[in-house]
DNA sequence: GTCTATACCTTGATAGAC
DNA sequence: GTCTATCAAGGTATAGAC
């Protein structure tokens, strides 16, 4: 059954994405939104009341976004320390959106950590999700529990800094370099036994 | 001779400088900072007739601590490598900073990155002395000069990734284990013939 | 659910008296 | 060099007709 309020929501949920990313959130306005989404502001706030209430939504649905992704790694069956792999190799997709606008989520939660703690620690969810993810294949891998975090941490951190490097300098290459040294660097400790 | 323009407008200089690094450059207003610097807003057009320009001196500001930070690192006597453990080291004594408020530099390179270009290269330029600085002490020490700018660059992107998590997950220790990490790299890096 | 009009506030920026 | 008063633009947010 087609609803078109859920559908106008959604595409608000879009687009507001979108700028939040390319433009930052406090550098997006309200007019902003409602004219890339092509609906007249009165009307605009009939589906949200704040920006804070978007952003939320955003945040939910990059998190199902990112979940789907991690399900369907994990029905490609492959042994985790792969699976791990394909996830960051896949990252190198972006590169071109790295480079211009930096990380989704990490821009958005150093612009956030600032001042706006409350939506920060929403954001930072998705980031959890992530590590928490690669912690478990590598204890799926045999890894201890601690040791998983602390690698799994580890590659959060490269990611993100060579999407902050990449972004300053605007250069992609730069971040498919360090991303291919990271895969280099899981290569030897996912043949540590432990 | 005491020049009290002078003195007015290093004292707007130093006090933008942190409202810029605790609430982000497009988050912090002319009358924050006129306020913080106990100055009226009419007297501030004085001095500055934007906040850009604010920001190019609060660039350029910065730019001369780190010079004469990295002046006092030559003057130490030290081995090349040993320089550069001394610099990654002292890092860990902005620890606290960099949990609650992200990198100085990184974090308004992130912003700015976005949609204010002009502005962003010029503060990329932070980050380039300090990387043409680390990849100097790489090449004093006997390394090629495309595997000295490859290994500087790998720095970058773990102390900025190392500060991004911190900033995060609000949490200082992950930066230090992650500096610690990356120094017991170092360690073998130098030592590695070329 | 859709849209127009508008109120109210904060912002960057200026004019001009002292 | 210092300060008050003020402006125009743009922001969030609302009221209410359709």
């Amino acid at each position: 059954m087609y609803n078109k309020g859920t559908a106008t929501r959604t595409h608000i949920i879009n687009t507001a994405n979108n700028l939040f990313y390319h433009q930052g959130f406090n550098q997006t306005s309200f007019t902003d939104i409602a004219q890339s989404a092509g609906i007249p502001k009165g009307n605009f706030y009939h589906y949200f009341k704040t920006k804070e209430e978007i952003l939320e939504d955003v945040i939910q649905q990059r998190i199902k976004n990112i979940e789907n992704q991690l399900n369907n790694i994990e029905e490609l069956n492959l042994q985790p320390a792969d699976r791990i792999r394909f996830f960051i190799s896949a990252l190198k997709n972006n590169k071109n959106g790295f480079a211009q606008y930096g990380c989704p989520v990490g821009s958005i939660i150093t612009e956030l950590g600032k001042t706006q703690l409350a939506l920060k620690t929403k954001s930072k969810m998705i980031l959890e999700l992530i590590q928490n993810w690669l912690s478990s294949q590598f204890q799926q891998s045999g890894k201890h529990k601690t040791t998983a975090n602390t690698l799994s941490r580890h590659i959060m951190v490269r990611i993100q800094g060579a999407i902050v490097i990449a972004h300053a300098y605007e250069d992609k290459s730069c971040f498919t370099e360090e991303i291919n040294q990271l895969l280099e660097w899981i290569d030897k400790e996912a043949s540590n036994a432990e």
